[in-house]
DNA sequence: TCTTGCTATGCACTTTGTTGCATAGGCAAG
DNA sequence: CTTGCCTATGCAACAAAGTGCATAGCAAGA
């Protein structure tokens, strides 16, 4: 099981309706784990269904109505058996390695551009979660905003580090991908 | 559309079976994308209905007997066409970070188990790299394999770099979570 | 008022991937 | 001669995920 977890975590933290939710899978959470709106309506209706979640009727002015899930009590048990069961280490998918080894039987040029746009791609958000852990995780302490504290903050803050020592360690690899192609074109 | 091309690279880089495609699926390819042998041999027949690939029927001694696939002019053009097609940077599913979030709402210490078994199983994956790397490009001319040259090698190698620095990133990260999980258990 | 755009929710269809099962040849050890 | 293991191929059923399409409230500006 797999998205259920993660929207479980999301709404511990912060209650929200699918749309919010949605929005969190494009930033924050979605750092390590992407889904579509269609995605995640879905899945809540089945949490509801399951007794997981609980919803809430929200009205709103100025913008339509809304649907608040969060937790229940049968969610929240089985978040916790999910943690206590072990996982596999993940196993990647990088379509780009595959290009990169395919580039041996085409010519390199179109292949380095494409690296190219990656290494541009990883930059951006390398600088969107520097930004991030500037404004969330900065020394300042903003009396304003009412975020998470202890060690929900911690273990949010050591994720986001992860996301950005990922980030630094692609753009390293995608430098050493561009000069071996620079090598492998001069060659020719 | 996606495994198609990683069997067509890895079957341009050597001809094979089904069976020895699910076995590089293991290893080498396997570093950056899996696949079942049962997902590789329903892809395989399509490929071939499609006109994509070539079979040859080998007979083998002390062993059954095996279809050895090899790419054909349509596959090769399919490949040529998918490698100019510029696709999305890759984007992540780490069910262990969903996991550090979730221990903010739970007893860490079974986390700490669990971050530990990863830790342990990239550090083997590391050094199963390193060995491959010292055998596959080591220093020495082996006068007696006949592995692949120039750009393929090279290509290779250098996506067997990024498996190599991505492991060393994940042990680094993981020691951070695990100092961070430590601090959080700690304070309680 | 008409269009654009953001919030908000959802269905239907298709593709992909996973899991379980089945078959079969041959080798080696007990 | 039976059991276990490796090679080798495949089907069927199901679960998960992605793509396209549809609807609707409300606001702001042309």
């Amino acid at each position: 099981m797999a998205i259920e977890h993660a929207i479980l975590v999301s709404l511990l933290e912060q209650p929200g309706s699918g749309y919010e939710l949605a929005r969190r899978f494009e930033r924050s959470i979605g750092y390590f784990w992407t889904a579509t709106h269609q995605q995640i309506y879905r899945v809540l209706k089945r949490m509801e269904n399951d007794g997981w979640v609980d919803v809430r009727a929200v009205v709103q002015q100025g913008r339509p109505d809304k649907k608040e899930y969060s937790v229940a009590d049968l969610g929240r048990a089985a978040l916790t058996s999910w943690l206590h069961d072990p996982i596999e280490p993940e196993s990647v998918r990088h379509d780009l390695a595959v290009k990169i080894r395919g580039a041996a039987f085409d010519d390199p040029s179109a292949l380095l551009r494409e690296v190219e746009r990656h290494r541009q791609a990883h930059a951006d958000r390398l600088a969107r979660y520097l930004a991030g852990e500037d404004r969330d995780f900065g020394g300042h302490t903003d009396g304003g905003s009412y975020g998470p504290e202890g060690a929900e903050r911690e273990l949010q803050h050591v994720v986001l580090r992860g996301g950005i020592t990922y980030e630094r360690m692609m753009i390293a690899w995608l430098d050493d991908v561009l000069a071996t192609l620079h090598r492998f074109r001069a060659e020719r």
